[in-house]
DNA sequence: TGTACATCAGTGAACGCGCGTTCACTGATGTAC
DNA sequence: TGTACATCAGTGAACGCGCGTTCACTGATGTAC
């Protein structure tokens, strides 16, 4: 703050107060996402979510105008994440990061498809539309890696891998037995790379 | 009640009462594998339950120790049901039958894997055995019906079959465009039928 | 640069509400004789 | 078969609790001059 000239300040950052409320938000929506990967969107409470950000739950209207937002700007960022570690990389490395035991076993960065599926249909329209377009976006990037197949062809093909990913991912958590578990990644793997 | 003799009372049907109070217990249970299919387990509650079921929610204690208990039963009933209706099916029936408009459109009878799927991880220890055994009893019966593989690659496929069916029923509800719904249904089908 | 006022991120108490569960009560059903 | 008592399915009020949301307040930061 010291020898900071007014042209500086302008063209620069934010100064410090504005900055930290900016940083505070992306943590809570950050949190957010996480949480909601592990509980689930409707049984994750406010409250939790700031006092796993530090904060008192008082706060969070300073940020965001409803838990449903929270939940869209969370969902959103958390797709985003799985969209753009998609992108660039083969369908063999596509698959086999989403279908390992580390993606199971994570809550940070997982995807929400799979974490949240069936309590997508029933969340709130703008939280609902940001699943459905980013759901969309994956599809393409699959799409796109299907390089031998003509366009519609390789759409229909990516919607059918996006579908068996994240059914296996599903029924991996559900499984009790651990050998079965890891077996249902291990072999919609397979199925889907030999096709 | 008339001319009942004390021998066909013992051998035969319960008195009315207690016949009646049987049945009530399996109306709740219907009514509660319902319910939950439509707005998730922990998302519906007992109260609801037992209004659609024509009582109010006092009695629910009567019949069960705790809605974990219910909820159980609920999901046992659900995944036999579906269970039952793949046995003597061809693949083609089953995935046919499983991935149509009607299926994704239905919370009466319809699959709680892929209605419930994300939470069934998180339910109490118990529903979450029913879960994963009744899962392993559908993975069974796929397999059943994949006669050209030895048994061992059968059940890799079937599991893969599954995951591919419960995602798309999952993703085919997330998605708000109507045609693109459909055509998840329909792709998946003929990925998993073209193997 | 320094001063006076405005803004606003964050706190913690409070709200109305729905939840799972408990309980005293009722009246029809079941049982014993 | 008829009578007296016990059982128990179902009712509706009440419980303690956690939820999303609101609000008065504080004090550091931002702004105007």
């Amino acid at each position: 703050m010291k020898v900071a000239s007014a042209a500086t300040e302008r063209s620069g950052t934010m100064r410090k107060s504005r900055q930290e409320a900016a940083e505070t938000r992306e943590r809570i929506v950050s949190v957010a996402a996480r949480e909601f990967n592990k509980s689930g969107i409707q049984s994750t409470g406010l409250a939790a979510i700031m006092e796993a950000s530090g904060l008192t739950h008082g706060g969070f209207y300073k940020h965001f105008s409803s838990k449903d937002q929270l939940a869209a700007e969370a969902l959103e960022k958390a797709l985003e994440r799985i969209h753009s570690s998609m992108e660039d990389q083969s369908l063999r490395e596509i698959v086999g990061g989403y279908l390992s035991t580390r993606h199971r076993d994570s809550t940070e960065g997982a995807c929400p498809l799979a974490a949240l599926g069936s309590e997508l249909p029933r969340v709130d329209g703008e939280t609902r539309e940001v699943a459905s377009s980013g759901l969309e976006q994956i599809v393409a990037t699959i799409a796109s890696q299907l390089r031998t197949f003509p366009s519609r062809e390789a759409k229909a093909r990516a919607q059918a891998i996006l579908a068996a990913m994240v059914g296996s991912m599903v029924l991996s958590r559900v499984v009790t037995d651990k050998a079965l578990s890891e077996s249902f990644l291990r072999d919609t793997k397979a199925f889907i790379l030999k096709h």
